[in-house]
DNA sequence: ATACATGCAAATCATTTGCGCAGTC
DNA sequence: GACTGCGCAAATGATTTGCATGTAT
């Protein structure tokens, strides 16, 4: 097997800044829409392909709250999200990550943890406002 | 708009009480599967729309842990799941339930916290010993 | 008798993939 | 020039849905 060399490519950094450039955990699809605004002829599949390149790189993070879609995200400081149930937006959340979770389970169960994730759901301000 | 009123069905007392007696986590495909065994004629779109009927009717959990597919979980204590990332493999953990997270989160920013989930993510212990 | 539920097959939706050509190293 | 990436369109896989018929109340 070849070691897998990844080039550059025009489409791959378009996404990649069109990600950096906002907080709002995109789907494949906004990307693709961002991203045509300024390469008309990109294609969707590229964009799922070049996702998943610059999640094998480590520099964006997939998301996937149930809905059936997936999210990406390029600020990669851990957080914590809060998914709102009514209108689907997700929010960073500003909270310190629990210390020693990892730790405590592992001293109950003999499987290897490795990481967490800890989401919270409920209502959003906006929706909150409109009831 | 009429109430809906949900009839009893053979169909979907099977899917429970197949779901009852597992503590796997199944995806729809495999409780069709087992129930096929003493229903053969049943279609699989009939277990899919069971699931949502029990989960509306609130007997059982839907699950999802970003692989792609559904799972469902007829034990509904509290509890947090453990998942295998190279099997896919999902354990119930036994571990008490964080008490004030939502509370301290609550505190912090103003979306009406209702929820949470932990998921747990690594190796499981048959997996680590094939390495 | 009146809905609701079923089996079947076709439809949908997000995502993946095969292919011939273009771009990068 | 060799190999990777692209655009396009077709394929895939999980889930949903329309319809004619069966069944519980």
């Amino acid at each position: 097997m070849h070691t897998h060399i990844t080039k550059r490519s025009k489409q791959r950094d378009r996404i990649f800044h069109v990600l950096k450039r906002t907080r709002s955990h995109p789907t494949a699809e906004w990307v693709f829409d961002q991203v045509r605004e300024e390469m008309p002829k990109i294609s969707l599949g590229t964009v799922y392909r070049n996702l998943h390149v610059l999640k094998e790189q480590g520099k964006i993070q997939e998301l996937d709250f149930g809905e059936g879609i997936k999210r990406y995200d390029a600020f990669l400081g851990e957080h914590y999200h809060f998914v709102c149930e009514m209108c689907g937006t997700v929010q960073d959340l500003e909270v310190p990550r629990l210390q020693d979770v990892n730790a405590r389970v592992q001293e109950i169960v003999p499987e290897r943890i490795r990481s967490h994730r800890l989401d919270f759901f409920g209502t959003c301000t906006k929706c909150s406002s409109k009831i």
